[in-house]
DNA sequence: TGTACATCAGTGAACGCGCGTTCACTGATGTAC
DNA sequence: TGTACATCAGTGAACGCGCGTTCACTGATGTAC
């Protein structure tokens, strides 16, 4: 039963949809092709219609999920110019709710090292995703020269991921929210 | 033919300095005990000779791996009291050498979400293992009150789990150094 | 201290299961005239 | 515009393989007298 090209494409998208939620939730080797296939209402047997292997989806969903991130990002930073921008960018990201939700959060947090063993083509993606983070962050740096915008993103970029991280580790509750909240403080002490 | 019992626990350590050094570098769920026994000596059946599963191995080795870390930060905090202990700690963690070679290197930073995914045991072990990195660091920050050297040093510490981490993940050498060294700076910045 | 027996570390094969991938088949869609 | 045929999205079963776990067996170590 042959589809549409339109529904093919949309098929498409609702396997990504599906996968990037589930690699978030569970983790990329942990995921199986036919839980993900069931997530996206459809047989196991007919992912090869769409891709040629795991891993080419993989690079899709990390492309997808990171795009996603960077726009939600983005939509805080434009809350407001300098610090309030950068404080509406880094309460949305160092939230609890982001902590709790990672089925829709920021792919670097949830996927993690499991992008450094990626293959190329996703670590590659990957690479021009944190770039991107890291634009929409030095822009809020708007009282010192781009380079040096440039450095202090970078670093506020490692902050917020490895917050993230360690957030979703650390068993006890009240030392999950002073992650959080301690590393909102460093990065906006970082604004000077 | 039967082990003596010092043969015995030597032999159980031998096992999880092997699963501590493949989790590491290829992650828990893509490491299968039938590689880590190899890796040990041992054949894969005898495994259960000295683990009831697979997740006591990983809460053995979140204990081992976090105990060798915190191990290795005391180790250069002593080269100095203040911001000379804080530059030896951050300058090691933050090393292209330590970002190169998981395999004996920080487990926050190789295990990252897969230890958030682990059993309570083991999240348990990771939670206490992190507040003695912190303390490894607070007691750097001795310019300050006990409680905000202990805030600044977990903002520290998530920023340095993070750098690492997506220090791994791009693909780009020039950029995987230059998150390690914006992230030196900005926690010695921290420092004031 | 010496002997007899129980214990158990380690081996190697097997268990059922789920993995990523392939394939024959179906029938609606797309294409060519 | 209508018809005939080729294409291919999706199904469902199967492929070989490696997973975590179990088990019968071996023989050196540990224990009891």
């Amino acid at each position: 039963m042959r589809k549409s090209r339109e529904e093919t494409a949309r098929t498409r998208e609702r396997i990504i949809a599906a996968a990037s939620a589930e690699f978030r939730e569970h983790g990329i080797v942990a995921t199986g092709l036919a839980d993900l296939m069931k997530a996206a209402g459809l047989s196991h047997g007919g992912f090869y219609k769409h891709f040629n292997s795991k891993d080419e989806l993989v690079k899709e969903v990390a492309a997808a999920s990171i795009s996603s991130g960077t726009a939600r990002m983005k939509a805080n930073a434009d809350k407001g110019p300098g610090r309030k921008g950068l404080r509406a960018v880094v309460e949305s990201y160092l939230s609890p709710d982001h902590r709790d939700r990672p089925r829709d959060g920021c792919p670097f947090a949830s996927l993690g090292v499991e992008l450094a063993r990626a293959d190329a083509k996703t670590r590659v993606a990957a690479t021009e995703g944190f770039l991107r983070y890291v634009d929409v962050l030095a822009s809020r740096y708007d009282t010192l020269r781009p380079d040096q915008a440039k450095k202090r993103a970078i670093a506020a970029a490692a902050t917020m991921i490895g917050a993230l991280t360690m957030a979703r580790v650390v068993k006890d509750p009240e030392l999950s929210d002073s992650i959080l909240k301690n590393a909102v403080d460093s990065i906006l002490r970082s604004f000077e």
